[in-house]
DNA sequence: CTGTTAGCGCCTTCAG
DNA sequence: CTGAAGGCGCTAACAG
């Protein structure tokens, strides 16, 4: 009743098991036409499906390849995995996927899971942190990857290297310009808007927050512009929604007071913050752009049926997860700790309009 | 440079290797207490980390779940998605995914592929096909699943049966009423709304939509409608897109030459398919509800901020995945085929308002 | 309670 | 070009 065996199909076709593994699986060349064809009628009739466990086990290597994302059901991420998948198809792989809240800790049982599975390599999305509480869960994530990669093991970051890995070999980061892009999305809006800005970021220390804020005041410094100030919230929808209505009030507060009150613009460091704020500001009544400009960063597909049309950064999310993944393959040597690199888009759109209609 | 061994833990602990296992791995009970502690710091030491796939050979079970969706970037089955995943995780498994686009010969494919790592349960997600043109690929993703179970593999699915799947041994659906709540949704909106119904439907032989459909056409029967229009489209945002421009012309039309046009009501068969039903027509220039109603099926989480407010049918999406892997854990003799249900619930919302402000 | 002995299913030298 | 033998790392019966 189990699976059968590539025992079983060899002796089917009256040959030995090694003839028969030689014409089932890619050998260096196939044995006799004859015989290639008696074994793979054999195995055609018993149904062999050969046990890719015990495959891995002889050759350790196990055509795996694991993702590691915060959450998968988060468009940000799904569309990396996506990328991610394209990549392990054409790889002839299977991709392993951990979804970790983005816990440090949870990552490094991440990586020792698909360690223990023999996961050819690791792609690893999500911000990494940088605050004092996730120093231990850091330095544990470190230690794991840099020995997964000493044992051959391949990585792929999306965004930052992990805070105080090591590993050069088979360690390849896919770089993003989030503060350079960041600074670019602000020299733009500087020019079209007169007002004040405010950043809603993620908690401090989260790198990518924390660099896309550094770029964001640059931006505005190179325009000539005061530095904004920095409300840290939950890197996700609620936490743009929480800032969403602190900023509401002061918006409405203001309104009343000062009837010549110029309009705020708001940069939340992602797509995903940035509809939660707008939602928020939507529930007390403000309207965007007419109350308030907002923006956001990377361009979610989701967006494309937001309104209103939502200002933000382009990132080629499913190329940045296709590049994670095909830089963990191939020749080791050929890029030790070497770093792909994508380029982003600044993209206004009517929710930074200066001169809105309604 | 290679990972360490259990067999190199032993002998640094200076014990054998089924000692080692035993304090290492869950077995019946650890050895003596000074033995395990030495075992446990050898193993500390050497970073040793268990040889998955060596254990699933010995063991003849892997700790994999495997899934299977459409696109892993479609939010309905990222939705799906976290709840295996959270079921996983409970499970201790890990989960291997892998995408297909829906076409029931690659789905095969993924089943012969994860049968071949000898995953312990597969959860295949996204509608089955009953096209003439899927027939072949439907009989031969159900003789690949039929042996899958054979060998003692449990397999999840979302929905339908597979198209002639005879297994009944570790074979779990999870049922989902769509054919009652399309019904329920028709009836409802028919109580508010007194113009004409039309139907943007998947590709025919699709069993989701099929049902839907025909849910659909019997609410309105019940409430003494005549059956609405079917248009075939994709089964997703494209195809909705599609649809709802053929519709924006359509209705353009009625309204310059009939003054007192009355307002058609769409039924988009899924919500992906509802939001690019809207977008084409807001592209045409008409307004939700003012020119038309729209309702979905689903309540994806995009939804939330899809604005006008997408009346549909909420569907416990997480909740489904969730049951969807759990049923392929445990006792296989508790549930030979036997269907864990869901229910859903109708949720009109702003799109099907009949007293439209505009 | 621990150690020894066999495999799990496959690949890969090494002979023939 | 084919067959035989050994081992990948671990677990599960058995002994002791």
């Amino acid at each position: 009743m189990a699976a059968s065996t590539l025992t079983e199909v060899a002796r089917l076709a009256g040959v030995s098991p090694a003839t028969a593994s030689r014409v089932l699986n890619g050998s260096a060349r196939t044995p006799g036409p004859d015989i290639a064809e008696r074994v793979r009628k054999a195995a055609e009739s018993l149904g062999y499906i050969p046990n890719a466990q015990a495959q891995g086990l002889a050759k350790s290597s196990s055509g795996l390849l694991g993702l590691i994302v915060h959450d998968i059901a988060d468009p940000y991420f799904s569309a990396i995995a996506r990328g991610v998948q394209d990549a392990a198809r054409e790889q002839g792989k299977m991709v392993l996927l951990a979804t970790t809240g983005g816990t440090p800790a949870d990552e490094r049982a991440a990586v020792a899971a698909f360690a223990a599975r023999r996961a050819d390599a690791i792609v690893i999305a999500g911000s990494r942190s940088n605050r004092p509480a996730d120093q231990d869960g850091n330095a544990g994530l470190a230690a794991e990857l840099d020995r997964y990669c000493r044992n051959g093991g391949r990585v792929g970051v999306v965004g930052h290297p992990v805070v105080g890995a090591s590993a050069s070999e088979g360690y390849h980061v896919v770089a993003v310009p989030n503060e350079e892009l960041a600074a670019e999305l602000a020299r733009e809006l500087a020019a079209n808007h007169s007002g004040e800005f405010v950043i809603i970021a993620g908690p401090e220390g989260l790198l990518t927050s924390d660099d896309r804020v550094r770029g964001f005041q640059n931006g505005l410094a190179v325009a000539g512009r005061p530095p904004a100030e920095v409300m840290h919230s939950g890197f996700d929808r609620a936490g743009g929604y929480e800032a969403g209505q602190l900023l509401a009030a002061r918006i409405k507060a203001r309104q009343t007071s000062d009837s010549a009150a110029s309009r705020l613009c708001i940069f939340a460091v992602n797509d995903v913050m940035a509809i939660g704020a707008a939602a928020a500001l939507r529930s007390e009544g403000l309207r965007i752009p007419r109350d308030a400009s907002v923006a956001g960063f990377d361009d979610i597909e989701t967006l494309r049926d937001f309104r209103p049309e939502l200002s933000t950064v382009r990132l080629p999310l499913e190329e940045i997860g296709r590049l994670a993944a095909m830089g963990t393959a191939g020749d080791s040597t050929a890029d030790g700790g070497a770093a792909a690199a994508v380029t982003g888009q600044v993209t206004l759109r009517r929710s930074t309009e200066t001169d809105p209609r309604g």
